[in-house]
DNA sequence: CCCGACATACCGACCGGTTAGTCTGCTCGG
DNA sequence: CCGAGCAGACTAACCGGTCGGTATGTCGGG
């Protein structure tokens, strides 16, 4: 035995089960370093467990970063699905949709940055149930774009489709340069990036 | 000797030089799996060469990246520069700007696809330069927003570097979505991204 | 015109190190 | 005493990078 007595029960070290200890390992290194260059090793040295813990598990590495995607797609699935479904004007739905998703996006920054730039990394099977669901959400989201500009209340100068692209892309941009410690809180650039997509979309 | 007559001059195959038939080899790949999922025998084959040549022309598998970064920044720098200078209303200078960093941006998707994928896997000193020089980039576009903010031809609801990071998470977002064989060419997708965010900046 | 000396361009076997994943066995609560 | 939960040594594959060697070209002197 080592330095400490193994009188090890499943939640020992840091209070937390093993299976959680270790997706949070992986979460924070995986955004930190990437995909690639976090090795299982390094994942369960920082998790205070060994291979042969991850191992009994989850199948595989690709296994952890599934898991960390499901997460994420769940939770703005959600989000999103609430939003959309209330019981309002459409350019009041889609603007606390718009902000909702850049506050969610920065307060699960390690698990959005994962998301954007690692997801070529899965397997093609993963891979493919993974682009569904998130084009799910994308159609989700255009529907309701779609839906002001055919009563009006949204210009149609641009294609939803694009609107929507426009609108993804500064979100999936927050992982590059948005500071936890810096000026602006979560819900100041949500409402910020909300703004400028709906004074881009007055008629 | 192989099946080919061995008179090999410097550019037999292909009819291109070896240093530049890797280089797009490995652009390609990286663009295409990503820069860790791309071995140095992969870009080799893919050339047509073996790894003697590689590292008779390049000192590391790094220096390959580093390459195709310096050409992305050195060509989008120039064009800003070139829009930036010119002279006409601020309105016009950034709407041409804007529209143009994403026509090439289309126009060199594989490159730029690795430019925004793959910069953290640079050493930490070309990482520097790199993001140096990508600072003073973002700053110029920065700069023309807020003299139009100044003018009072742009709404000042937005600060100007939320306003550029919109809109370059567009661009960054490109070559997540956008295919050549799609319905609509590189000049459209600039002329609506453009529109997107000049609408955004009415006052 | 030819020859030796040197330079360039490239080949391909090879090496030390790292990686994801496996396997055997210990430990301990029940 | 038994099996879930885990430790840790192990392996086969692979990676970036090196190095000695070879084929071709170039050039100056005789």
């Amino acid at each position: 035995m080592t330095t400490r007595a193994a009188t090890a029960r499943a939640t020992d070290n840091g209070g937390r089960p093993v299976p959680r200890r270790l997706l949070a390992a992986a979460t924070r290194l995986f955004a930190e370093r990437g995909y690639d260059r976090t090795s299982v090793q390094d994942i369960v040295e920082a998790a205070g467990v060994t291979k042969g813990a991850l191992y009994h598990y989850f199948g595989s590495k690709d296994d952890l970063l599934h898991e960390v995607y499901g997460r994420v797609l769940r939770l703005q699935q959600e989000r999103l699905d609430g939003f959309a479904g209330a019981d309002a004007p459409v350019e009041r739905r889609l603007r606390a949709a718009a902000a909702d998703v850049v506050v969610t996006t920065l307060e699960n920054l390690d698990d959005t940055k994962i998301f954007f730039r690692s997801m070529h990394h899965l397997g093609p099977e993963k891979c493919k149930q993974v682009r569904a669901e998130r084009r799910r959400y994308h159609e989700r989201f255009r529907a309701l774009v779609e839906e002001g500009q055919r009563t009006g209340v949204f210009s149609s100068a641009t294609p939803a489709d694009l609107v929507v692209d426009y609108h993804f892309g500064s979100v999936h941009h927050l992982g590059s340069w948005y500071r936890p410690d810096g000026a602006l809180a979560p819900q100041q650039v949500a409402d910020h990036l909300a703004d400028l997509l709906m004074r881009a979309l007055r008629p």
